[in-house]
DNA sequence: CGAAAACTTGACCCAACTCAACGAACGTGG
DNA sequence: CCACGTTCGTTGAGTTGGGTCAAGTTTTCG
């Protein structure tokens, strides 16, 4: 993929939140990118360490971020897919409070932090689009305390297949919500506070009762009504309609 | 409070976030915040609602932010004290996703969200300043993720007392390891993830085993090592040294 | 084709939940 | 300043959702 594509790939997805004129794009095409692969488990980066020279910006290819607890027990924070910026934090914070890893073949633009950071700190537009990035960042950060904090085993992992199946579509890969998720059953269970093992007899159960089905790593909905239901899922933490700066 | 106090103390709490010039305090100096005071468990903001027109900062009091799952359990996603800002994501997004109420009596100071939206595009250190609280309140999202998905009952309890007791001595609310904390035994549970009953034998038996002492509703705690082990607490996700630039 | 990783399944266990009752503290109004 | 209702905290007894352990089975991939 060419330096261009994945400017326009990152144009794309900030347009999604937030208005950009031909000047902000302009700044945008201006950056320097690097393409980079890591391939699963690389570490992205470290909890701990400084922060490094660029911020991730996926272009494809799955990456999660982790902590672990004393006990030896991880837990994921956070996956990203395409379009997601890895890193933000690092844009300002000195330390990285956790590790970010490839799930898969992952591909990256690396970008500047000080580029970038000087095209946030000049250009409002830009500015506004990722802050409401890391905003939304922030919602899915409550939502999954919600989910892990007060939901039982089902609806879990029920929302947590709800919310690949909506993020996917809106990043262009998937429709009609079906997927594919090349997660580990002990991936999703450190995503979600279980344990592998049972994981494994929730998504069965969740297949017997019809509400989806598995081919291997793909994931599809008999109904998302249904699968929507049993997740107690609502999109409106995605804050997926903040393209116009309608009300502001 | 005079209006000139309570801008000195969010230009107080700014520096811990980064360098502000004569002119940055100038900027903020010129804000106009309304004082507002709210009795628990009056609501700040609701879940669904468009944003306000402001946004608060603790003057003093507690607020906490929380959201509901359909079997009517709560989950509080944050706790607030004096010098935090309320609703930041409201700078930016068009939709609340979650409520905040007061858990104390709450003075707040109510600012302007245009005015400053404004400040923040203009000057770039300010800017800075907000980005890394934004980022911050994010890397305590991912802890709390942690430890509400992956530690027991005991080292959760023990966490949330830990990141209290820094966080108030941080804004000048407490020393010596000793706060008071008005929250009741069940909303400690809905902000750790546990039924209130349990959080009851959890503190009696952090309190039998000589690691907190309980007065009321003010904790203190015999030896912070020993506490900060049993917590597996670890000062780094509340970025604390954020104040200079460094290595940026 | 063989080894490693991932997935399944069953049997058993326990940390945390539920239910229920009671005691203590607190604010309010008379 | 006391009576009293309400909220909060405490405790016990019994239950259960999800964990643990262990042994296959299937898939993946070099």
């Amino acid at each position: 993929m060419s330096d261009n594509t994945i400017l326009e790939q990152m144009i794309r997805k900030l347009r999604t939140r937030g208005d950009l004129d031909e000047e902000d794009c302009s700044a945008i095409r201006a950056l320097n990118p690097v393409r980079r692969v890591y391939e699963a488990p690389a570490y992205i980066l470290r909890e701990g360490e400084p922060p490094r020279r660029t911020c991730s910006f996926v272009i494809s290819g799955l990456a999660f971020r982790q902590k672990l607890a004393a006990n030896g027990a991880r837990q994921i924070v956070s996956i990203h897919i395409a379009g997601d910026f890895l890193d933000l934090q690092h844009l300002f914070l000195h330390t990285a409070d956790h590790s970010a890893q490839a799930l898969t073949l992952l591909e990256c633009a690396e970008i500047d932090r000080d580029a970038l950071q000087q095209i946030v700190m000049e250009r409002p537009a830009i500015a506004r689009a990722m802050w409401v990035d890391a905003l939304v960042e922030g919602s899915i950060f409550r939502e999954w305390i919600l989910n892990i904090g007060r939901r039982d085993a089902r609806t879990r992992v029920a929302h947590l297949l709800c919310e690949f199946a909506l993020r996917m579509e809106a990043a262009g890969i998937a429709e009609h919500h079906r997927y594919d998720l090349p997660m580990t059953q002990e991936q999703i269970g450190d995503a979600v506070g279980l344990t592998p093992v049972h994981v494994n007899r929730t998504l069965r159960a969740l297949a017997a009762d019809g509400l989806i089905r598995r081919e291997k790593r793909h994931i599809s909905f008999a109904s998302w009504e249904a699968i929507r239901n049993v997740a107690d899922f609502s999109a409106l933490y995605l804050h997926l309609d903040q393209a116009s700066s309608r009300e502001d």
